[in-house]
DNA sequence: CTTTAATCGACTAATTCTATAGACTTATCT
DNA sequence: AGATAAGTCTATAGAATTAGTCGATTAAAG
């Protein structure tokens, strides 16, 4: 399971973008009336989203946020890996976070790790798209 | 990301598995150590799979743990479930646990749930079979 | 009747999740 | 210049989850 704080992250991101075809500003409030999400959640949310590089924002007046790419251009899972982390399912298997698992002898020979190598490649053929 | 106690259980089922093959019996310790998994915390997660179907145990002298079946006729996708609960993505998509999002008006126009929703069909397909 | 091994219930420490509160900064308009 | 609109920053808090730990009990075998 997503994060109700990522689920809020992509909800808000599908708002921006319809917002941008329609040559729309969206201001926090509005976002979070729209969508129901608490409004100060978002603005962390939010925030965090310009600080990775995926919103620009304009404060006051005629302010709010918009996207800094075209939709097109920013996956689900880039945005996951802003707000959850990892999209792998075993830490052996993250791109962005590598570890080896503390419990294993050998990656190689871990049946474990080979399974959810397809999920991880599976997954990634979804989100990263 | 699986939780260390959805790893421990696979790792166990695995090490299982090749016991069958060995004709050999196991007991929690002998688990634990081959794995490095932690006694107590093993005695929990043996218990839970025994308690669904998964293993057979007996007590006392020559006891231990089997697999109720063979290792074929069970997936991972089921010890997931048991051990972490649902594998989708979010609750809208779950066969075992369904929830509408308390946050979204209309699910067929979820465009978040249109995603995830091969992301569900797509892990599934691994790990159900 | 002793030993071996699974079972059960309660408890805990640390971390993460889901927010909320309030003060501050910047831009626009009159 | 002052009022208003909007994003920014820091701190805090309650609840839930995770990853165990402890100690006592029950059952089987020899």
């Amino acid at each position: 399971m997503i994060s109700h704080k990522a689920k809020y992250a992509l909800q808000a991101l599908v708002a921006l973008a319809r917002a941008e075809e329609a040559d729309e500003a969206l201001i926090i409030a509005d976002i979070a009336e729209r969508q129901d999400i608490p409004r100060k959640f978002l603005e962390q949310i939010l925030l965090d989203l310009k600080r990775h590089g995926i919103l620009e924002s304009r404060r006051g007046k005629n302010g709010g946020y918009a996207l800094l790419r075209p939709a097109n251009k920013i996956t689900f899972g880039e945005v996951l890996r802003i707000i959850d982390g990892p999209i792998a399912p075993l830490p052996c298997l993250s791109k962005i976070a590598y570890r080896r698992c503390d419990n294993c002898a050998s990656e190689a020979s871990c049946e474990i790790r080979r399974v959810f190598s397809r999920v991880a490649d599976a997954t990634r053929g979804v989100l990263d798209t």
